[in-house]
DNA sequence: CCAAAAGTGTTCTTGTTACACCCATGA
DNA sequence: TCATGGGTGTAACAAGAACACTTTTGG
């Protein structure tokens, strides 16, 4: 049972005008090379004997920002990320989806309607892990990647968060050609590939890869190999931004926010 | 400037304990052999003289009810209109979406919270006109179908959120098979052909189309022909159910509801 | 016999798959 | 000289695009 002063009104026990029935997540995915993992952060538990609890960053939306705001804020505030392009993909509306009692400490530590329902609006990323050295604010404890092959049990409906946001990022991944920025300016064929590889959770066949993304026309070879590598060195390519840029492969159709 | 109890409390006001940030709106789309429609409600007016809106079906979220519930339900409450598959698209948040001068008298009328900031969840659908009579509810005056090219200025930021309906459905209509539901048993390819021209608002070269959609051994001729028309008859066909089945080409991966 | 829509095949190009061996380097 | 990953070509097949004339019916 939870009675509120919202919008216009400014509760004095609230600084920050929350509205308590809608909040944002993002499962921020972050590729470094080897592995595809997922940004997590630990929640602060109420007392030390409880044992912390994993989640998506994600918090509640302020009255006067947009979702896309929102989504942009909560991710720096919680992570110290910005300058990320944050894609919308769902809304999660169960109604028990705050209700489960593993939450119940949590949401009475930093909610003020802990009981309050809040629909969620989930939002994915994909960067380079390297870019980003995510740093834990007040609110949480730790901030982590985690291998998606390994996510914990997380708080709220967040371990169908990620599943759902990494359905939608291979569809996205295989449908248009995001995800250049992930790689080092000068790059192998072979790299490029383990990208492709580690993203799709599929096999391709070296030749045929080759012949594909050559044919696309949007690679650059260099006048440069690898140097110091135990192997033949192979040749380093750039990306052909401009192509790129004609193909819409960007950031999807909308814009940026921060 | 609003106040007020929701969740566990029961507001004596509001019999139906509706969480006053939260819609969903549905974008029904309708076939009817000849063009594409977007299922349209015409907003009672406060007094008579004011000029009524049109709008998306689209109410506010029960506290206890999922979004997936809350739109079969709006959608039954406002149209009459049940079984249909609502697939969830997209959450629209500006913080200004509500709050248009055009807008105020019917929020004023008919919400508890007028000045309450809604974020909306949309739903579109796709279905065969004739199959669905749409009613009137006491909320609306009523209820009609309209051309979607020739959508009229909508209540809300209405538009925007049937120009995304449409987009989604053109992109699944592509790339899965849906809208098989949306002829008669019996039908000819041209029919078909139609079909797909309208929804995807195309065009396709006969002799293409027919080996394409042969080639996919999901029509089943049958040992009939048209008969009555003014001119050579048609062959007729109908739907290869088990191998549609197979390819997933109903309503999406999520399961329906009502 | 006319109007109207049905029905039909070929060619060209492009993309997809499957598949196996030699090459350049540093240790 | 060896281990390591780099680099290459061909054939078979499937899919997509372009294109024009004959057929059957009712009026």
């Amino acid at each position: 049972m939870y009675n509120r002063a919202t919008s216009i009104t400014c509760n004095s026990m609230n600084s920050k005008n929350l509205n308590p029935n809608v909040s944002v997540d993002c499962v921020v995915f972050g590729f470094d090379n080897e592995r595809l993992n997922v940004l997590l952060i630990e929640q602060k538990p109420l007392n030390k004997s409880i044992k912390p609890q994993s989640a998506l960053p994600g918090d509640l939306v302020m009255e006067d920002e947009s979702l896309d705001q929102a989504a942009n804020r909560v991710l720096r505030e919680l992570t110290g990320l910005k300058g990320i392009y944050l894609c919308q993909f769902k809304a999660f509306g169960d109604p028990q989806r705050v209700r489960d009692v593993k939450d119940l400490a949590w949401l009475q530590t930093y909610r003020e309607y802990p009981q309050a329902r809040v629909i969620t609006v989930a939002y994915y990323a994909l960067v380079k892990m390297h870019d980003f050295s995510p740093e834990a604010s007040s609110f949480a404890d730790k901030v982590y990647w985690c291998d998606v092959h390994n996510v914990p049990p997380l708080a709220f409906d967040h371990n169908q968060i990620v599943i759902e946001g990494l359905k939608t990022l291979r569809r996205e991944f295989e449908a248009h050609r995001i995800g250049f920025e992930l790689l080092p300016k000068k790059f192998t064929l072979s790299q490029l590939q383990r990208l492709y590889e580690i993203i799709t959770d599929k096999k391709f066949d070296k030749r045929n890869f080759r012949k594909k993304i050559l044919r696309e026309n949007i690679l650059i070879p260099l006048p440069e190999k690898q140097q110091g590598v135990l192997h033949k060195p192979a040749q380093l390519y750039e990306f052909n931004l401009r192509e790129l840029a004609e193909l819409g492969a960007f950031n999807g159709d909308t814009v940026e926010i921060y």
